[in-house]
DNA sequence: CGCACCTTGACAAAGTTTTGGTAACGTTGC
DNA sequence: GCAACGTTACCAAAACTTTGTCAAGGTGCG
C-alpha cells in the first residue's frame, strides 16, 4: 500500500492526527483510502499539509476562512451573490490595517497594535 | 442632513445598533458621518443592510466569512496564495452537503442533517 | 492471540467571535 | 439646562470553532 498511515502523516507534517481528519472533513484535502478504510497520505497530500501550514501562518487566517474560499469557488450561485453583494462595497479599504480586518475587537492582546502598519500613504 | 441615525437604521434594517457598528467596523459597510461625528445611514446603506440579511440568512454563512471574501478581492496576496493552493484541490467535491462545510461536528442540532440534498445525481 | 494501530462518534476544555450591556462623555433640540 | 440621543472603550455572556480525549470496535502483523 502506498501511503503513510494518519500518525506518521501527523508526524511528518506538524499536524496532530485529530486535525488532519478534521481538515479532511473540512474538505480541503481528499485522501485515499486502504481496503479497510485507514486514511492514506501520499507524497502529494503532506506536500499540501506543509504548504497549508505555511499559509496560515504566514497569512494570519484559519481553516474555516479557507473553506470558504472553497465554498466560493465551487458554489456558483453563492459566488454571485457575494459578489454582487460585495461590488456595490467601498473602494477605499477604510482605515482597517490588512492584518486586521475581522480579528480586532479583543483588546485584550493590545500588544498587536504595536505591529499596525497604518496604510495611510496614498493620501496626496 | 441627509441618512437616518444608527437607531432610526436599526429599527428599518432589523439590525441592533451594536451589529450596524460592528459591521462598520468589519469594513462591510461605509458611513457618511455628520460634522459632529454621528453615522449616517442613506438609503444605499439600508438598502445595502436589507440584502446582506437576506444573503447571510439564505446562504448560510457569516459576517466574518463575507469579510474574508473581502479581504481576498483586495489583497492580491493573499488570493493568489489561496488560489494557488486550492488549485490543486479536489475536484470531485466529496461528500460534503453543499449546507455543511465548516459547520458541522455540532451533532446537536441534528435536525439539519435533514435538509441535506444529496449532491449525488451525476455519477453515470 | 495480542498489541499497536486504525475507524467513527461523542463529550468537553480552550480559544474566538458575536452580541449585548454599561460607563464616560459629547450633541441636538425644546 | 435637561432629556434623549450619539460617540468610543471596555467587560462579559452566549455562541461557535478548534482541539483533545475517550470509548467501542475493526485491522495488521509478529
Amino acid at each position: 500500500m502506498d501511503g503513510l498511515t494518519i500518525q506518521e502523516a501527523a508526524a511528518t507534517t506538524g499536524w496532530s492526527p485529530r486535525m488532519l481528519r478534521y481538515i479532511e472533513r473540512a474538505g480541503l484535502l481528499e485522501l485515499g483510502r486502504s481496503p479497510a478504510g485507514y486514511r492514506l497520505y501520499g507524497p502529494e497530500q503532506l506536500q499540501r499539509l506543509r504548504t497549508l501550514r505555511e499559509l496560515l501562518a504566514r497569512m494570519n487566517f484559519g481553516l474555516a476562512e479557507l473553506g470558504f474560499a472553497l465554498r466560493l469557488r465551487r458554489d456558483p450561485e453563492l459566488r454571485v451573490a457575494v459578489n454582487r453583494w460585495l461590488d456595490a462595497a467601498p473602494e477605499r479599504p477604510a482605515h482597517v490595517a490588512p492584518d486586521d480586518w475581522l480579528r480586532w475587537e479583543q483588546q485584550k492582546h493590545q500588544a498587536l497594535i504595536a505591529a499596525a502598519h497604518t496604510t495611510e500613504m496614498e493620501i496626496a
